[in-house]
DNA sequence: GAGTTTGAAACT
DNA sequence: CAGTTTCAAACTC
């Protein structure tokens, strides 16, 4: 009965130039009845479909094969009954052809394009998500299954959830477990033990075999390029099934059956859930807090792995080094000049009369007060975006220094911008200065500008990255069927990544969207949108200013490349459909030369 | 390779 | 929404 379509169509053998028998006799009539019905979907050369720029493993059976870390040739299905035009057939699922498949009675092909697409139809009617991504992650998703495991993040989840029995989702027949992720408050499962902190399931990861590891990581990679679709992000087989936390944090929990009872265990070997914490959805605080999780050391392999080397960090940090000397030597200079020019006048006017002298000295007065500003700063990290106006208030010509750039320049915690300068003695004189010297207007307008110097390559840099992730997204997008977005957030996640080594700001994925284009330092903390007295308690550079000098290095992707909304369209994904889709940075931001 | 088990999908 | 059936993959032998 279920499959009463398929008591419709026996199913005797009929692949593709078979003798349709009279169930398919039945079909043809149907198909004839139906052209014509659809007539946005046209009869296309490329697959009719729902997912097709995500990754034809979106379907985590598909997925099911990838211990080598490739991504095996897309799996042949074996469907016999369903035509391979339910959701049953993998192929169907993922919005492909069946190609060299053992199927019978195959109706997911070219000849039968008309009953595809109905299908695919019928398919969405039922379920309009049905060919999204399973495992699906995304920034604008739910974020509570964010972690960070010092390497990367992971916002890995099964959007519908398992609802195993009796495998303990420790079996490839369940879905989580096959996508090597995490069961979530999402399942339905009984007597899960795919959790972490699960000794069932750490026995057969950890157990015999020396090279888990890779193979998670592998397994993980292999999300990456496919698993988890188009809305895939760096995926980690390290997300926490939270329903114990959900417990914990107060949320509802709909469904007390007893099978909870194996999740609400599970909570005990969860870590315990911060009692201030009660939004594990705030992306910051949990960033701000994965520090001290540390419970899975399993990494994330980004696909700019390869590209970019810890030796690319080091050279990277030494760049913004070299350049920050540089910059503090020629605005040294600059000022130096500019001082000489400043005496001289100040010589002619001590001539001149008395009147103008007392005025000198106020001038010299205003220049002290803004130097106590500046030391001061080191203890107002939460400085407002408006901050900065108080300081350019004597500065008619200088350019503002907000409060992160203050603590950027002058909390001890910034070994690389400071300390790690001081051997060429640029840096270093740089700063002594900053210590012994009052903070005077001619220091903060250097600094702000040595920093506007060092972050415009900073940007130039991250901006590169970005364009890598981009180049190697589209060659990927016809080897292994990741689209572009995947890899250029990746990049960007990089970028992030890089960001917080070096100005140890938070984790932030940037992404933008047509209402909310947000760059990773404005929206971090102490901004509007930002939960307030949720942010991380310490950090120097979620002032949030808007004239804050990260302004011009925001990192910036597309907002039509949400990756959820590219694996849904119904309409065959088409050449010219894919020059649609924005992958790549339009704007100024992106000038970049490969 | 055949048979069994399993859980998602489909259906009532 | 819950229960049942169908289906194909995963698993076992």
């Amino acid at each position: 009965m279920g499959e009463s379509e398929g008591s419709e169509f026996p199913p005797k053998k009929l692949q593709q130039s078979e003798t349709a028998d009279f169930p398919a006799k039945k079909l043809a009539r149907q198909l004839d009845f139906t052209q014509g019905v659809l007539p946005e979907l046209q009869p296309s050369p490329v697959v009719v479909t729902p997912a097709k720029p995500e990754s034809p493993k979106s379907r985590p059976r598909l997925n099911a094969e990838l211990k080598d870390g490739t991504p095996k040739k897309q799996k042949q299905c074996n469907c016999k009954h369903s035509r391979c035009l339910k959701l049953y057939c993998e192929c169907f699922a993922s919005g492909t052809y069946c190609d060299g498949c053992n199927c019978v009675n195959c109706y997911n092909n070219v000849e039968n394009e008309a009953a595809r697409r109905e299908a695919v139809e019928a398919t969405l009617e039922r379920n309009p998500n049905a060919f999204r991504p399973k495992i699906a992650s995304s920034p604008h998703g739910t974020r509570d299954s964010r972690e960070e495991t010092g390497e990367g993040l992971v916002f890995v989840k099964h959007n519908k959830g398992c609802h195993c029995k009796k495998s303990g989702c420790l079996k490839k027949y369940c879905e989580c477990f096959q996508a090597n992720i995490l069961c979530s408050e999402n399942c339905k499962c009984m007597d899960c033990k795919n959790f972490e902190g699960s000794e069932e399931r750490q026995a057969l990861f950890h157990g015999d075999h020396g090279n888990n590891m890779a193979y998670i990581q592998q397994a993980a990679n292999a999300a990456i390029t496919g698993a988890i679709g188009s809305s895939g992000y760096a995926s980690l087989p390290v997300s926490r099934k939270r329903k114990g936390q959900e417990l914990f944090f107060g949320q509802t929990v709909k469904d007390p059956s007893f099978h909870r009872l194996g999740h609400f265990q599970q909570a005990s070997h969860i870590r315990p859930a911060a009692p201030s914490s009660p939004l594990p959805s705030n992306p910051v605080a949990r960033a701000g807090n994965t520090t001290t999780l540390g419970s899975s050391k399993i990494t994330y392999r980004s696909l700019l792995s390869d590209i970019i080397q810890s030796q690319d960090l080091k050279e990277l940090c030494s760049v913004l080094v070299v350049l920050s000397g540089e910059a503090a030597k020629t605005l040294s200079d600059q000022r130096n000049s500019m001082k000489k020019r400043v005496e001289d006048q100040r010589d002619t006017f001590l001539a001149s009369s008395t009147q103008e002298r007392l005025q000198s000295q106020k001038e010299f007065d205003a220049d002290k007060i803004v130097s106590n500003d500046c030391l001061s700063a080191n203890h107002a990290d939460e400085g407002g975006p408006d901050d900065s106006s108080l300081d350019g208030v004597d500065m008619p010509k200088g350019r503002p220094m907000s409060p992160g750039t203050l603590a950027l320049m002058c909390d001890e915690q910034d070994t690389i911008f400071m300390a790690a300068a001081s051997p060429n003695g640029l840096m270093g004189h740089a700063c002594n200065s900053s210590s012994q010297l009052p903070c005077g207007q001619g220091m903060t307008e250097a600094y702000a500008e040595q920093e506007r110097i060092v972050l415009m390559k900073f940007r130039d840099c991250l901006n590169r990255l970005i364009t890598f992730g981009e180049i190697k997204g589209k060659f990927l997008s016809f080897r292994q069927r990741c689209t572009p977005v995947d890899v250029q957030l990746t990049a960007i996640s990089y970028c992030n990544y890089i960001c917080h080594l070096l100005c140890n700001l938070p984790f932030q994925l940037v992404y933008c969207d047509e209402t909310k284009c947000s760059s990773s330092a404005r929206t971090e903390l102490g901004n509007e949108k930002g939960p307030p007295g949720k942010g991380l308690a310490n950090t120097r550079t979620g002032t949030g200013s808007q004239q804050g000098p990260l302004s011009n290095g925001v990192v910036k992707v597309p907002a039509t490349s949400k990756p959820a909304q590219m694996v849904t369209s119904v309409v065959a994904t088409s050449s010219s459909d894919l020059r649609k889709i924005p992958s790549l940075p339009q704007n100024g931001d992106n000038k970049l030369k490969s």
